[in-house]
DNA sequence: TTGTACGCGTTATCAG
DNA sequence: CTGATAACGCGTACAA
């Protein structure tokens, strides 16, 4: 930069405006800048800049599984989000690990990112501890699957209202006896969804057969029908959690001979791409998981004390294949 | 620091030992020093470690399209990588388009990042232009699509080899008559592929009906499709560059009562995860993305004179049901 | 509108 | 093994 402001003839304190404030600078000396810099073919020093003060302009964002397209499509979201404001994003894959999950962090308190965006319902370092106290200095959000602590903003979905929605849907289709396969213990997703379910089979007088556990993967819908196929009352529908479980589900239940939706009637969660090409295509809830990452990257772009709020988007219940009234046999 | 230095009476210098080469202090001081930063709860600033001149420990990833999980396995073998060396790891989602590519790739320009992996066949900037010059002087290379510029290494699979593979194979069934479904014009993937095909056909006295242009989308697998399906000589077997075109062929057959494997054969590329779910579960060639993503990582990592080397990692042909011999009729 | 001077937090260098 | 000091590149009072 010293350089710059020689070959144009000016002090460094104007090139450094020629970069962060333009329109002070009269068009001839901001002419002049341009010429040398590009001469030189100089750029700023962004590592110079943050040590300055201004923040890094770095989101990072911390997912369990950046394999996952579920998560992938929500890192589109943020990019976007964050390209627009002229934040970049650095990713962190904690494997649901909480080593590698602080290890993560350590970026925020280190100022190489300066916001931090949650999709793995964990936040770093226990709580009360003082590197959490550190970390939510700092702008934080949670997307998809909300965190305990309750400072941390949500954007998602109302799983509850949605997992209603689909019992309501199965009442209405005249089911009577239904099953549910539910994701791992430890997520507010599954509670949620579970809850959802619930409430909205009661209300709508809908007999839950039973629940089985999975772990939001096509092997666990797999044994969820082994399960619930050797059940004494077979249920003649089922609502997974995932998609994945759903066509795990499906396809155990047509290796055995039970036909979807003739025979069971099957709804899934959060219409992944290939849902639609699945044979049957899936019935199931869409999250707008596009517009829930750039809902969280604009929070954390524009975190003042007012925009800490949580952010709920709307879902909605896609009719596919999977799904059909019950048959009489 | 400094407050930390004067807490634990030692010099600034002897602080920033404690962090950088801890081995290099006496245990008693070392003990003092992380006793004083733990009590002010004291962490390195990454930025003014980037500034004075160890590099950022940055890797910037640029990719065409982060929702597609073709890419984000590839992304979680460089998270790997990175992190294991220590490095974090920053993504750019060009869409395709050079100026969001030149953006991004600014910020290695910058001392934000400080290495680079192309995933979409692009290098930024105009070839010979000054801006690509200067980008070059980092570590660069390209993973799965390889770039014009011949000083960047690239890993991945050798595509000319797995596509004269294919050929073989359906050769080898008794397959005489086939067609291609190549990927769009400007990759040096389709070229490589459509080569290996041609070139395998030959030797094997394979006769090519034609190639049809595709973009790997479903929906061009599905376009693809209404053209082959009304040529005057059906083929018996389709080769396509791509599992999603694969699958969009094959579904449009099947919605025109065109049976796969029965009534034509088909092959994709890629091995995505969705592929061994489909109906009929696809046969295709895998790429080991996990492993492609590691091999790029840890050659920026260790960039050394020595190590600009291309790495090609090894495929292999997964026989599933969309594949079989050709029907007397 | 433009210039001067200082400090941001680290580390390399050189002494001790 | 430890201390003192300069320099990295930038932004910002403050002065002109």
């Amino acid at each position: 930069m010293r350089q710059v402001a020689e070959r144009a003839g000016v002090a460094l304190a104007t090139v450094s405006r020629a970069f962060s404030a333009p329109t002070k600078l009269s068009p001839a000396t901001l002419r002049r800048i341009e010429q040398a810099s590009e001469d030189l073919d100089y750029t700023v020093n962004l590592n110079a800049r943050a040590l300055r003060g201004q923040g890094s302009g770095v989101i990072l964002v911390l997912l369990p599984d950046i394999g996952n397209p579920f998560f992938s499509l929500l890192l589109k979201g943020i990019e976007e989000g964050a390209r627009e404001a002229g934040q970049a994003v650095l990713i962190g894959d904690t494997a649901g690990e909480p080593a590698l999950r602080e290890r993560s962090a350590l970026q925020v308190q280190a100022r190489a990112a300066d916001a931090l965006i949650l999709l793995d319902g964990q936040v770093p370092f226990a709580a009360g501890s003082r590197g959490r106290a550190r970390l939510l200095r700092a702008p934080v959000v949670a997307v998809s699957e909300r965190v305990r602590d309750e400072v941390v903003p949500y954007v998602g979905i109302d799983n509850v209202a949605a997992a209603r929605d689909v019992a309501t849907l199965l009442a209405d289709a005249g089911h009577q006896h239904v099953a549910h396969i539910g994701g791992p213990d430890g997520s507010s997703l599954s509670a949620e969804r579970a809850e959802g379910f619930r409430a909205g089979a009661a209300a709508r007088g809908l007999s839950i057969l039973g629940t089985v556990v999975g772990r939001f993967t096509t092997e666990s819908g797999r044994k969820a029908a082994e399960a619930i196929l050797s059940w004494p009352q077979r249920p003649t529908a089922v609502f997974a959690a995932s998609d994945e479980m759903a066509m795990g589900f499906i396809a155990a239940a047509q290796a055995r001979g039970v036909s979807v939706p003739d025979e069971i009637a099957v709804v899934g969660f959060d219409d992944i791409a290939f849902s639609e090409l699945f044979a049957p295509a899936l019935t199931t809830v869409r999250q707008p998981r596009h517009a829930m990452g750039r809902a969280a990257a604009d929070l954390v772009v524009r975190w003042r004390a007012g925009s800490r709020r949580s952010v709920i988007l709307p879902h909605e219940v896609v009719m596919r294949d999977s799904f059909g009234p019950p048959r009489r046999r």
